[in-house]
DNA sequence: TAATATTAGTTATATATAATAACAAATTAT
DNA sequence: ATAATTTGTTATTATATATAACTAATATTA
């Protein structure tokens, strides 16, 4: 990498840490090219040379984000590689919730309406976005490989014409639609829950949300048969 | 009503027409006073003698959701009030998902993230949120006060130190605990799938999402003893 | 009814924003 | 050393929120 190319990612850098901060402080779509460039010492247009809109920089904020939440979660279960399943998936669904909780922006950027009239193309988003989901897949698919528990009968008969599966360019490892199932129904599950939690509808109800979502999540994985 | 507070009222309502009119047509914050006015053939500043700011339009918008909400499910338990609860509660959150599906921008506006550094104060939106739940939880309470059924046991033994109870401002009828976790519990799994719907993190999975939701629906009702 | 107060609009202005164009300086490649 | 590329600049266009100062229309009241 050249030294121009060098001081280039630098900025590049510079510029997305600024705007993770700015929506930080005032919410997902406060963020202005031109308040960045102020921060910098530089000119409003200058910032062009690096994103040719602000929705490109929204984009690129988006897939950070999506790697960083994958980044997290593959740590924790490369941690707990060596404990029981159950256990592991337990571990990497607190690390998913927590997450959620310490970067609630981008979080949102991810997973909730990002930003006015924009729309990232599926094209960028999506190999991201399985990221996310293959360290949950994986250790789903071993543990019911292995045998030592039955997929629960629920998942192997759903309603005639109702039909669950990865999208084409996702399939590496081509799963059960059981076992595709049963991650779906994990997934919507903690997504329910964490939302209503990062927009502080459940904090008025719920004592204690740390609590209330480890015993869920051992409901959760007690109904799929992995304790 | 005043001839002239008659056509105030008129005029308040255009402008909140065209402004759902705005989001609907290019996302939740492309809301601008400027363009209302423009589309009404008044100035920009005029509007500021109906709304004092921006975000007081967008907090008037998101109280009407609310009731509007309220309103649908009101209307769906009403209609079914004569049916057998598990059918009356199916019916109120099958109307829950259209509307959100229906209606997706005023979604949006109630649980999603609503806007730039806005935060609408919660002394506004408690009361009208509230209205949302009170046909479901009325629904609830009624079925296991008749003792038609049992609560699940589930729901009695909540972990030490967790605790489950609605804000006492909400607080009519007093409802026991068991009942309130089961809203909970039942309000995170349709929160969750509605909410992976709207933003299409589900379509390109589940074949048929309607098919998807009655299914998981009817398997919560039954894990609540309610069929 | 005539004078007064209130309301609803106007234009002008201050201050932001995103984005583009035209140009100059710095850096790199040849 | 010269030419090409990159990175910055200022100027400009068009748009936004919001306020101020003012005018015309509508209600109220003496």
């Amino acid at each position: 990498m050249s030294r121009r190319e060098k001081f280039r990612q630098i900025t590049i850098e510079e510029i997305k840490t600024l705007a993770r901060r700015q929506m930080a402080e005032a919410g997902t779509a406060s963020i202005s090219l031109n308040a960045i460039a102020r921060q910098m010492g530089i000119s409003g247009p200058a910032l062009y040379r690096y994103f040719e809109s602000r929705d490109a920089l929204i984009t690129a904020l988006i897939v950070d984000s999506y790697n960083a939440l994958a980044d997290a979660l593959e740590a924790t279960a490369s941690d707990h590689a060596a404990t029981a399943p159950a256990v592991c998936l337990m571990q990497v669904l607190l690390t998913y919730r927590r997450w959620a909780l310490d970067h609630p922006v981008d979080f949102q950027l991810i997973f909730g309406n990002p930003i006015p009239g924009f729309a990232a193309e599926e094209g960028v988003t999506q190999p991201v976005a399985s990221r996310v989901f293959a360290p949950i897949l994986r250790i789903l698919a071993e543990y019911y490989a292995n045998g030592s528990r039955p997929l629960p009968d629920v998942s192997r008969s759903l309603p005639p014409g109702l039909t669950v599966s990865l999208p084409e360019a996702v399939r590496s490892p081509a799963l059960p639609e059981a076992v595709i199932y049963i991650g779906v129904v994990g997934w919507y599950h903690i997504h329910g829950m964490i939302m209503l939690e990062l927009f502080h509808h459940l904090t008025p109800i719920v004592s204690d949300m740390e609590a209330f979502y480890r015993h869920e999540v051992t409901r959760l994985l007690e109904a799929m048969n992995l304790r």
